[in-house]
DNA sequence: TACACCTGTAAGTTATTATTTACACATGAA
DNA sequence: TTCATGTGTAAATAATAACTTACAGGTGTA
């Protein structure tokens, strides 16, 4: 979740979504000034996080859309947090 | 500060430092089973991001001791927490 | 002097991420 | 059919990040 959010563009593409609600990808790579394609492997590292989920949906003309939009997450990051968090890691001596 | 936190090595370095208290780079290096070169780079990303402070001492012996500890920081990972905070990105039509 | 600690960093290599380009495919309208 | 819209992804490259190894220098003690 932390290598998810540790990159200025999908900071943005978070803030989009969070902001003006729920967007389809081509849409929002316009929005944000990116290549669809760049923003689609962003989108798909946001949604393995669970940061945002997608919705496939049918425009009025029949096209297919895909919408994203971000769930309600909440992380409280401070070194006590991070102190329980870090027993969930792999050993390093395990490995 | 996002960047900083999202390896594995330091999020163990953070949590070794808020469980065990202040510590100094070689010891805290075998206490994490890591290279102390490479403790040394992690505590750099750390400290430049503010998430931990050093302070060089000399131990009863004389020899140079640098202590680290980590800082108090605290932030709320959310939607709207990141939709605030991504105004302050530099925007990408600017580059 | 030689050894055992401590400190730092530069250089080279490896691994991971990020980005672009190009492709393949679907639908509705001109 | 051709064009404009939408979807996805594979492959090659560029850019970062991570890691190891090898230095160089300090102090105190045997």
């Amino acid at each position: 979740m932390l290598s998810a959010l540790a990159n200025p563009h999908r900071l943005r593409i978070v803030a989009a979504l969070a902001t003006g609600g729920r967007n389809y990808v081509s849409q929002l790579a316009r929005e944000i000034g990116i290549s669809r394609p760049l923003l689609h492997l962003h989108l798909q590292k946001l949604e393995a996080a669970g940061l945002v989920v997608s919705q496939l949906e049918l425009s009025p003309d029949g096209k297919a859309l895909n919408f994203f939009e971000v769930t309600d997450f909440g992380l409280e990051l401070t070194p006590a947090a991070i102190a329980q968090a870090a027993k969930s890691l792999t050993d390093q001596s395990e490995q």
